[in-house]
DNA sequence: CGGGGGAAAAGCGTATACAATAATTCCGTC
DNA sequence: GACGGAATTATTGTATACGCTTTTCCCCCG
């Protein structure tokens, strides 16, 4: 593909151990990983084979495996018995879920976060919507993806409760798999200034405005999604021969 | 401890991998610590050494490693880099997030589950209160504990949201640690019949109540903790000796 | 010419070995 | 007798080796 340079330094080295600082390498990798399928530069369904892995990063099949795992738990990939990992495709239903949640946590964060936030927050968040539209703007949809991601899990952070932020994160990601199955090309993502317009109603500090906006800029995204339920996995012969 | 016979199967037998069915045993092996950490067998600051672990179930460290891994994702145990694994001990501030989370998720997710609850599953959750007050009434505290928390999460599960339900699941675990930590001996968690009444709402089909029965019944439980702030793990001396 | 079976290859699952680091204990010196 | 340091021990981090399952490809048979 296009991503060659992540990281090669020592890669040929005898040495094999040798370790300077192995969790911050795990971290690396791990973020490099999930930038590149929150970036769409690994679509849904590709295998992730851990030999292959193992040898671009330079680190043994052990290590890889550790980070597959968790990049399972936060629902990237799918872990398939004796087949492997491959980046997770969502079904429609999980397509809903996510979707359903992000409007209950998001919007049920707004007050709190309306309360909260500082001038500080608001210049950083402005910044990061102004490079989003810009990225939209200059067609690179991987910045634009990742930065709008990146934003809404910001914006949970904000309101001081860790747990949610964490939750939305992920299901941040997760949104950005669904996009990339169900999502049409073109108008993508949180487009035009929703972003900026929602930073608007937390700097006043409404927070019931905030929350509205939110659930309705939530709802236009997933309403932007073609849900048609690609071939199931296993189909089933005996409805679809029933006559 | 107790547990002795956990599994012992085939455990001298020379032969090394010959796995049957490794996904199974390494689910039941998670389980079986996650149970122990619910229940309170194992305590917060427990350690959980790799060696110790991989000879009571069987399995060599590789196995070992993963599923604490897996439990440090749910924050059941902390993973301290080069010191091993302990069960977590949470801070009075993840403690708070934890019940604020429950209670925006959990009781958003109250009208939902009133619209689509079934006979089955009122029979069912029924007779999982009834179990849980009759332990209360034997003072076997450790099955209560595990089936308050089994009760919550089923009944997230109703609202159809796996997602959710899953982040509900986990949250309820990580009470349970909290209970360990800043619970009150004598009273504790959801005693009374809170979830029968929880339960007549839900039958009738109310969602507003139940959602505001919710809201009062996990405030209860909150409320019973005496958050206290154990001594941190590092004390900041130049406060205390400040004179 | 198409389909099935078998052999070879590829890739995952698990265990084990080795290296590195943190904890502990023991000994020497002050 | 106590404190400091060094050696030993205990425990985690990482890599590698090997077995088993699945897949693929090729050849043979129909």
């Amino acid at each position: 593909m296009n991503q060659r340079q992540v990281v090669s330094e020592r890669k040929g080295s005898g040495r094999p151990g040798k370790n300077g600082d192995g969790a911050e390498r795990h971290e690396a990798i791990h973020r490099s990983i999930s930038d590149a399928i929150i970036e769409h530069r690994l679509k849904p369904g590709a295998r992730l084979r851990e030999d292959a892995l193992s040898e671009v990063f330079g680190i043994s099949r052990t290590g890889i495996r550790k980070i597959l795992q968790r990049l399972a738990l936060e629902q990237l990939v799918t872990l398939t018995p004796r087949r492997g990992a491959s980046v997770t495709r969502p079904t429609a239903e999980e397509a809903k879920d996510v979707f359903d949640a992000r409007q209950m946590v998001e919007c049920g964060l707004m007050p709190e976060v309306a309360r909260r936030i500082t001038a500080a927050d608001l210049e950083a968040l402005r910044d990061m919507a102004g490079r989003e539209r810009q990225a939209l703007k200059a067609g690179e949809q991987s910045a634009a993806i990742k930065l709008s991601a990146a934003f809404h899990g910001r914006l949970a952070h904000i309101s001081g409760n860790a747990t949610l932020a964490a939750f939305v994160e992920q299901l941040c990601s997760r949104s950005s798999l669904i996009l990339a199955v169900y999502g049409n090309a073109g108008h993508l993502g949180c487009e035009s200034h929703d972003h900026d317009d929602l930073l608007g109603f937390l700097e006043g500090g409404d927070g019931e405005r905030a929350r509205a906006f939110m659930s309705r800029h939530l709802k236009a995204i997933e309403a932007s999604l073609s849900i048609h339920e690609e071939e199931e996995e296993t189909p089933d012969l005996y409805e679809i021969f029933a006559d």
